[in-house]
DNA sequence: TGCAAATGACTGACCAGTCAGTTATATAAG
DNA sequence: CTTATATAACTGACTGGTCAGTCATTTGCA
């Protein structure tokens, strides 16, 4: 799955040849066949695999984080950052990114079980924050949006565009993210 | 090029036909190759053509909005907003990152005449609100991504994960938006 | 009548998926 | 411990179908 994975980044989808991702997992084109029945199978099976373990860390993050929200929300951050600075990890968002279009249900897969429960994790930890009086009452989606977004925007501007970046230093961007989600930009006389 | 941009976008690049694709523009497939000598040139040429009036449109704004900034930067929220919620306008940024593992070098031309184009303009009508007394100072770049990140993020969900949206209501977004990018989150006693 | 624009049947290359055959491993018998 | 047998894991040449790109022919227009 991991070379699956490495080749259905590198070439697209379509373009990644069965036996070059068997040759990168040490085996044969037919003993892919072995345990994936086809292509798309294997490509679902990659998603599966990926996502279930962050479905699992979303849900304990917010059933722990209840009683110090502001502190858990520091460290989704910081976990964030680091994860998604790694190519690998980053890969299997930009890759359903890539099938969207052509396999809507992988889409809505990880739609269900890895955005809309990370986000639920999000703005429960928001709102929680909001009800000890710790954060203002804004829209918790806009501060959820707000959260998350531009550390996607960095993950993307670094592995996709190849731009100059600050994930390298991901301590940095958490604490500049931090800064201005907490206090905004603008003066205050 | 709308043809081909949007069977790209639906099939991804390896899998779309150049019979449909010529089908969809209204003429047939030998008529493409008058016009692109191959399916990557269509790409490219497709790309290029999308992208060169958002570079001259950067530029504008930057250039005009040093006056009143902040009003600048209002206008560029709401207009991003109101374009990302358009599907086939998101589509080019969609397929630059389905692309960007097979063609790196139209992820660098996008890099080079959207993105860092766009981040420049954002930072320097930053910089120019910053001097004015209108924003603290901030790191520029952290506050150009929490600018554009929540947008970026919110167009994501919309077009690729289909997810329920707020962007069919772009003013309210953006005024939520603005609302966190300016005051933060956090609660002042 | 001449020329450019456009067509679509055709070809050569490519590759997902198959399967007859091979190798490795486990089990049983001598 | 060695040899024989059964079974599971794996291989890679092959096939059928697909499609980018070509080009002899047709269409439309001045």
């Amino acid at each position: 799955m991991d070379a699956a994975l490495a080749e259905f980044t590198e070439r697209g989808f379509e373009a990644a040849r069965m036996e070059d991702i068997a040759k990168r997992a040490g085996i044969s084109k037919g003993g892919v066949y072995l345990y994936f029945p086809s292509k798309t199978a294997l490509l679902e099976a990659l998603i599966e695999a990926k996502v279930t373990p962050l479905a699992r860390l979303a849900q304990t993050i917010a059933a722990n984080g209840a009683n110090d929200p502001m502190a858990a929300l520091r460290m989704i951050a910081a976990a964030a950052a680091h994860r998604l600075g790694d190519g690998k990890v980053f890969a299997v968002p930009r890759l359903v990114i890539s099938v969207s279009g052509r396999f809507p249900e992988i889409a809505e897969y990880y739609r269900v079980h890895v955005v809309e429960l990370a986000r639920g994790a999000l703005e429960s930890l928001i709102q929680a924050a909001m009800a000890k009086g710790a954060l203002r009452r804004v829209d918790p989606q806009a501060a959820a949006r707000a959260f998350i977004g531009p550390i996607l925007f960095e993950a993307l501007w670094t592995h996709v565009l190849r731009g100059k970046s600050v994930l390298s230093d991901p301590e940095k961007l958490v604490q500049h993210h931090f800064d201005v989600w907490l206090n905004g930009v603008e003066h205050r006389a």
